[in-house]
DNA sequence: AGGGCTTCCCGA
DNA sequence: CGGGAAGCCCTC
């Protein structure tokens, strides 16, 4: 018997299976899946044992494997899939694949450290007869102390008792010690019960629970507030009753620690959370829950698609549209595909929810490939705020130049009336040009060709791409006049000119740079639903899921910065952006009011935002996507060919485009190469292609062999993204 | 990835 | 001629 195995190194060329022969002491023990050591040139590495097979043809010298490193199960049958899956969909290398899929814990690589934790209990040896030890060993007042102590409590600690007594007992076999795995995440039981849903709630989930063993796509638009969650949580009542298990996942669970709370309010003990913030040690915890079945909910980020779990019976992807289930290193892969994975694995529904879907998803539910449901209304009496738009061109003749009278008229009446406000800026630091006025010299980044934003309280100037800091300095370096001066406005600057105009007030800034420690957000978050805070400041993180009783004003300061990024997904990620953060106004029975401040009122997707109307926004996009062959109506590869040397990175680029168009289907597109759109980061150069296709059987052969070219090449790096998402 | 072997360039 | 860097190949 030989093992085929895929070795530790992520690198094109081993991106194959070697064969070892089993030894006949692990014949027995020895499984698919299995991590395992194997000689490998001069040394001992890990592998994946990812085949058996009886017979080898080749003549190589065929050496042993030397042992087994992991006897549980790495990977299971789905798993091995899934990565094959991946591989074939992002031509990353196999072993990329299935290292992703995994928590760092279980990688193939050697772990020193044993991630098990556990509690020591404590107990009595019953095989002993306690009473004639008592009589005998009188004099021992301790022992005897602590021997009553056991009698009369179970489920002792051991590191509770803090006397040396103790050890005598364990070492003469009265007291016995017992190990018990010890959960980092521990969550109280809690008895929450669920909310009757309403009928046109109950419809949706009718329709989905009825077939529960069926592989479905389903698109749920569901208007912000109108009580999706439930229908997911009685979903998932229904799953269990199957005695099947569910996986939830949401864009990013930092921000949506509220959907979590909820999970955990009805679900208790039976979720496990599964995301990259946790720290190795909880993410090992959480994993052998899952894997040992012991919870019935799984709910996590995109790199909970991948988790082993047994009996999965549905899935739910909340906030569907969100650009964060696509992975933006290797592998680059689009969750919703892994998900699709599963569902057809374990022919069961997959649900996808969002009160602005994508263009992509909506066009599939139009099509019939998914099928579509509706969640119209809002939940109780809350209704829909009613958004404004605010023509800052007219604001800044009277010399508004930050807020529009209105804005700052409805701040000062929701702060007398003690109702709380959000403000949403989709930009961070204080000020993002800084420019001399002498000579008109800018602040760049010498890496990355951008602007640097000034930060006023740390007083640097950085590079939000690199990290580039310099403190600031009076004098412009070009010409030494004291003339510099700063325009634009980030989060920080907002933040200083809301706390002058209202002093009053209580503010809060949510943004990456107030929440890089851990439980940051969760904090933030927490204060401003205690009604600390009067106002909440923030970028687009502020936007997502959050739900608070009493915002009934949420302003938009510049409405315009996301609309006029230079990418085709501007125009719905403004869509997206601007209604969600809208659905934050208003969500118990007091209206809610939004204000958006924009150059260009016209603006038709403002105006699709202002009348709630999604179908009018899909209607007009898709046109425009028509118009210019942009998804959904074409898929989109985008092709980086970086290199430290400008010259070589744009030779081999032009290389490149050539080889594609002389190997693709001449009904595909090929733009480019172009500089990509952050041209220089880091100091290296990126030229991109971009392909268009609808169909086109030579894809993925042809895009493999050009990667492969370029495998071995030091100084050419390629990034290819098979499903991608921004030009 | 990382080690070993070959090649090739150039010195004093 | 020799050393050392650079390139290439192999790993069951």
């Amino acid at each position: 018997m030989y093992a085929q195995v895929l070795v530790e190194y992520g690198v094109k060329k081993l991106d194959k299976t070697f064969t070892y022969l089993i030894d006949n002491s692990i014949k027995d023990v020895l499984q698919i899946g299995m991590k395992v050591k194997v000689p490998f040139g001069k040394k001992y590495i890990n592998g994946f044992v990812v085949g058996i097979i009886d017979k080898v043809d080749d003549n190589f010298d065929i050496k042993v494997v030397k042992e087994i490193v992991d006897k549980d199960l790495v990977l299971n049958d789905e798993l091995l899939q899934m990565g094959k899956y991946l591989k074939e969909l992002t031509l990353c290398n196999l072993i990329t694949a299935y290292q992703t899929m995994l928590p760092s814990s279980l990688k193939v690589k050697d772990q020193k450290s044993n991630y098990n934790k556990y509690n020591i209990y404590i107990s009595l040896n019953k095989n002993i007869d306690l009473e004639k030890y008592k009589i005998n060993n009188s004099k021992c007042k301790k022992q005897i102390e602590l021997i009553n102590y056991l009698q009369s409590n179970n489920k002792v600690l051991k590191k509770e008792i803090k006397t040396s007594a103790l050890k005598t007992l364990i070492e003469k076999g009265i007291v016995v010690e017992q190990r018990v795995k010890k959960y980092r995440i521990e969550v109280l039981e809690q008895n929450v019960q669920d909310n009757k849903l309403t009928s046109e709630q109950f419809a949706v989930y009718q329709n989905i629970a009825t077939n529960l063993d069926k592989e479905n796509t389903y698109l749920i638009y569901g208007v912000t507030g109108s009580g999706k969650t439930e229908v997911y949580i009685h979903l998932i009542r229904k799953v269990i009753e199957n005695k099947k298990r569910a996986l939830v996942l949401v864009p990013e669970i930092t921000l949506t620690t509220q959907i979590v709370k909820r999970f955990y309010e009805r679900f208790s003990s039976k979720v496990a959370i599964f995301h990259s913030a946790l720290s190795d040690g909880e993410k090992y915890d959480e994993y052998t829950k899952i894997k040992n079945n012991e919870v019935d909910v799984i709910i996590g980020t995109r790199s909970a698609v991948f988790t082993p779990i047994n009996d999965l019976g549905i899935i739910i992807i909340d906030e569907e549209h969100s650009e964060n289930y696509k992975q933006q290193n290797t592998p680059r892969y689009q969750t919703i595909d892994m998900a699709k994975f599963r569902s057809k694995y374990h022919q069961i529904p997959l649900v996808l929810g969002s009160a602005t879907p994508s263009l992509e998803s909506m066009a599939r539910a139009k099509k019939n490939v998914y099928k579509y449901l509706e969640l119209k209304s809002r939940i109780g009496n809350s209704k829909l705020p009613t958004i404004k738009l605010i023509d800052m061109q007219v604001q800044l003749k009277k010399r508004n130049m930050i807020f529009s009278d209105v804005l700052e008229e409805k701040i000062k009446m929701r702060l007398q009336r003690h109702e709380q406000i959000i403000i949403l800026l989709n930009r961070r630091g204080y000020s993002t040009i800084i420019t001399c006025q002498n000579c008109g010299y800018t602040f760049k980044c010498p890496h990355c060709d951008i602007t640097l934003t000034y930060h006023k309280s740390s007083n640097h100037l950085r590079c939000h791409y690199c990290g580039y800091t310099l403190i600031k300095r009076q004098t412009c370096p070009s010409c030494n006049e004291e003339a510099l001066n700063y325009y634009g406005m980030g989060t920080e600057k907002l933040e200083n000119e809301l706390k002058r105009k209202f002093p009053e007030a209580r503010i809060v800034r949510m943004d990456v740079d107030t929440t890089t420690k851990k439980g940051a957000h969760d904090k933030i978050i927490k204060a401003f639903q205690n009604h600390d805070y009067d106002i909440l400041i923030g970028t687009q993180m502020i936007a997502k899921g959050l739900d608070f009783k009493s915002v009934t004003l949420v302003g938009v300061v510049n409405a315009d910065l996301s609309l006029n990024m230079p990418d085709f997904k501007a125009r719905e990620r403004t869509f997206s952006l601007l209604t969600q953060v809208a659905g934050r106004s208003g969500r118990s029975n007091n209206l809610g009011e939004v204000i958006i401040q924009t150059m260009n009122p016209d603006d038709e997707v403002l105006n699709f935002v202002v009348n709630n109307d999604y179908e009018g926004f899909y209607k007009s996009e898709m046109a425009k996507r028509h118009a210019l062959d942009y998804p959904p109506y074409y898929y989109l590869v985008s092709i980086k060919v970086a290199s430290k040397d400008y010259d070589i990175a744009s030779k081999e680029a032009n290389k490149a485009s050539k080889y594609l168009k002389r190997n693709l289907n001449p009904k595909t597109i090929i733009l480019g190469p172009t500089p990509a759109n952050q041209f220089r980061i880091n100091n290296i150069y990126r030229f991109q292609i971009i392909i268009k296709y609808k169909f086109d059987s030579n894809l993925n052969k042809v895009i493999k062999t050009l990667d492969e070219l370029y495998a071995t090449s030091k100084n050419v790096n390629l990034e290819i993204d098979m499903s991608a998402l921004t030009i």
